[in-house]
DNA sequence: GGATAACTATTTACAGCGTACGGGGTTGTT
DNA sequence: AACAACCCCGTACGCTGTAAATAGTTATCC
């Protein structure tokens, strides 16, 4: 299903969860597993196998209870997700770097770089967020952090905001597919060469010439990059984003007064 | 399952049916079906209730076949992703703008607008996109047009292909989230404003000293736009990314030679 | 100390998914 | 008339999330 997203339980018991505010039980038996436990099984698994993997049987299975006990835990899979979203936050910005307002290029790259590390390492998560934040602590703390960086420049809170927004949306959408390029590959069984070779006798059967600037420079870039170079493009995208803001910024900056 | 991403089917399978290469049976009774009304349905669904509302038998329901009589016409679900993210790829650029290098902002922005609104009207195609685009001659064209658009500048072919790069990158991190708005209320049974209405008691009783940034920037922003404002945010970071550029191409163009 | 309430764990069951398999009906060619 | 090519369909399997009912364990109350 496309329909796995995050913020689909009850907003309620994700917050209670996400902030431990479930109140330790009085009576009944001593719990085989935690919250916890199935949560690092359930991130274990996605990280290893993709979202498609982590099912509630799965889960149960893994810390070693039975399929519907998992409900005992956790009151749907929709919790689930919004969980292990918040639990792998915790690895964005981990250190909490010194930003210098004076650095705020280096600053903004260095946020960058951690958001695309991030997405890297959890492919899965590039699906579920949405719009609706997580509002779990690892989310609120990567976020407080990533707007430190362009703190003391003069910024209005709103500016920052936007700020950050483009940022990051751009190491999303900039991410995304390399990101998921392990997963395709394991989906399709091929390596993007073989895919190539699979594809390249049919595509010199079709007619290229309604496509001419296509063609061309598709075909530099294939013979220079071979498919794709998400590293290169991610670096030069990143530089070009920096430099818009630079003239956001630097046009606001210490000559001119803020009003 | 997350595991719904396009390119996932046989790849020569899908190109022979995304160009028209299945050559016309000679005997056997008339099919009630074709594969373009098929897909057409499959479209519909998506567009009206997401892609987790496309199933084979829903499709097939809907033009009238029985559930296994999908697979007469096509192979499996996933040409049939491939299909459905062609087809409505030919509405992006549908009327082929005449662009001219000296308006390459313009342009630009043209194209990303409509890339923009190509997500909104159809938010599925975003987890189903990956760096194996879909070979249809509906994304040939729109990557065409797409690259047309700075042609004449000065740029390299590999600069160009960076440079859209960039441009649909950004796109699709800053729509991504809009894009699947109608999605998640619909999932998740409440609008935006209900959500905040039943997140917002817990909030108050969360300690945000360790998050002082956040919460000053994001009470500031809830505040101005309410929870958020896709609109501001992509029209914002769309100036920027050009100012971006502009320092790129200008500081290559007319007055300095090419080396 | 026995009843009861609170809590965990489990079994069974259901609808929906993609699709493998095998069979039946229809059409054109030999 | 026979056959091949082709479309359509019924049955079945294993997977999913989870509702419902039940059994077992622990702490509290009378």
């Amino acid at each position: 299903m496309s329909d796995e997203i995050s913020g689909r339980g009850d907003p309620l018991k994700s917050l209670q969860l996400l902030w431990g505010r479930t109140e330790a039980p009085k009576r009944g038996p001593k719990a085989k597993a935690s919250v916890a436990e199935l949560v690092s099984a359930a991130v274990t698994i996605a990280d290893a196998e993709g979202l498609e993997a982590v099912s509630t049987r799965r889960v149960a299975e893994a810390v070693g209870i039975s399929p519907m006990s998992f409900y005992t835990h956790i009151p749907s899979k929709a919790e689930l997700l919004d969980l292990m979203m918040d639990v792998v936050s915790g690895e964005i910005l981990k250190d909490r770097p010194v930003f210098k307002p004076a650095n705020w290029r280096a600053n903004l790259t260095r946020v960058a770089t951690d958001y695309r590390d991030f997405y890297l390492a959890h492919p899965w998560v590039i699906p579920l967020a949405t719009h609706r934040t997580v509002l779990g602590p690892n989310t609120f703390r990567s976020a407080d952090i990533a707007l430190s960086a362009i703190e003391g420049l003069g910024l209005t809170d709103l500016e920052m905001d936007r700020v950050i927004t483009l940022v990051l949306d751009y190491v999303h959408g900039a991410v995304r597919n390399a990101a998921r390029e392990k997963m395709v590959k394991d989906l399709t069984g091929m390596t993007d060469e073989e895919w190539w070779y699979r594809v390249a006798p049919f595509l010199e059967t079709v007619d290229f010439t309604p496509y001419p600037v296509l063609s061309r420079v598709g075909k530099t870039a294939g013979e220079t990059y071979g498919a794709h170079d998400p590293r290169g493009a991610f670096a030069f995208g990143l530089e070009r984003v920096l430099d818009g803001l630079a003239v956001f910024i630097d046009g606001k900056a210490p000559g001119k007064k803020r009003r």
